[in-house]
DNA sequence: AAGCCGGGGAC
DNA sequence: GTCCCAGGCTT
């Protein structure tokens, strides 16, 4: 296992203007964070010592967006059919989207075969050890390749999810909410405490993120759960509302074209092949959007394709 | 930086 | 109905 990775320095000074506390109750914030991940870790099947780092990464991917109850069946079940980045090259797109089910966002399940299929021809088959290489994968962006390159082999770098960023923003910079998504400012704010012992980061990086999923959570904290509610900036002010209102709301759901995608590929899980007035039928709800158009949006990104009769299959 | 991309569950 | 969820890609 390589660990040649230059160890991540704190870097107080990049971030003083936005880190409210000092090096000294970071470092007992990690330590009492990582305590209690000990004890209070769900007993998540990918945390398991056995467990591949094909099967982190597998992981992380289907967690993306998606809660993790939802994920540990779909996990145990796509583990036993493709146990090895061969096994899912060697497979269909057709067969992964069937599995994909309704998990949601389903180009997640081609990218994830795209990149078993560059692990086997470009890596000889093994799961890149480097963020920089992890990167240069199909649908594995800095926060999956941080996940990997840290829970499946130790390196010391960042993983910030959207629990990361909310646990720091209460914790060490005393404001309500995550700040929004940001590769420069992830990285400034959480280099700030991630410890420089591979291992030890690594506990760092799942206990942030299990205290913010179970305990820090987005609109109901328990802070009367929380092992650093003594130490987090935020509590202590008394939980002040003052996080910057979003830009923009979340765009409904209903009536979008999400919705109309979804539904047409829902018809061709369950049926295989689609004709025209099948599509339509399966549109027939109120979408705003012509069969035409859903479908076109389908095969541009590769989720369905057409055959010589204007029928619809599932991949390509 | 902002928009797009699923679907389910909590409130 | 609104917001959130172990994000990534495109523009």
């Amino acid at each position: 296992m390589p660990s040649n990775s230059p160890d991540p320095q704190p870097r107080l000074a990049e971030t003083r203007e936005v880190v409210l506390t000092s090096a000294a109750q970071i470092a007992q914030m990690v330590s009492q964070v990582s305590d209690w991940f000990a004890i209070h870790a769900r007993p998540l099947p990918w945390r398991s010592d056995d467990v591949t780092p094909w099967g982190v990464l597998v992981s992380e991917v289907l967690s993306h967006q998606t809660q993790i109850e939802r994920v540990v069946p779909k996990w145990q079940e796509f583990m036993r059919r493709w146990p090895a980045p061969a096994a899912l090259a060697h497979d269909t797109d057709a067969s992964i989207l069937e599995f994909w089910d309704r998990l949601g966002y389903p180009r997640r399940a081609l990218q994830l075969r795209r990149c078993a299929i560059a692990i086997c021809d470009e890596h000889d088959g093994e799961v890149p050890d480097s963020v920089e290489v992890l990167e240069s994968l199909p649908g594995i962006g800095p926060y999956t390749a941080g996940a990997v390159a840290s829970f499946a082999y130790h390196r010391a770098v960042p993983a910030v999810d959207t629990n990361v960023r909310r646990v720091l923003a209460r914790a060490i910079c005393g404001v309500a909410a995550a700040w929004a998504p940001n590769v420069r400012r992830d990285r400034d704010i959480v280099l700030a405490t991630l410890p420089t012992d591979g291992v030890a980061a690594a506990a760092w990086n799942a206990s942030a993120m299990e205290l913010g999923a179970v305990v820090c959570r987005s609109r109901t904290p328990d802070c009367a759960a929380c092992p650093i509610a003594a130490l987090c900036v935020w509590n202590q002010a008394g939980r002040p509302d003052n996080a910057p209102t979003p830009a923009k709301r979340q765009a409904a759901f209903k009536g979008s074209m999400r919705e109309a995608r979804g539904h047409v590929m829902a018809l061709l899980r369950a049926e295989g092949v689609a004709d025209r007035n099948a599509v339509d039928r399966a549109l027939a709800y109120q979408s705003r959007f012509s069969g035409e158009d859903v479908v076109a949006g389908l095969i541009r990104d590769g989720l369905i394709s057409m055959d010589a009769d204007g029928r619809v299959v599932l991949g390509q």
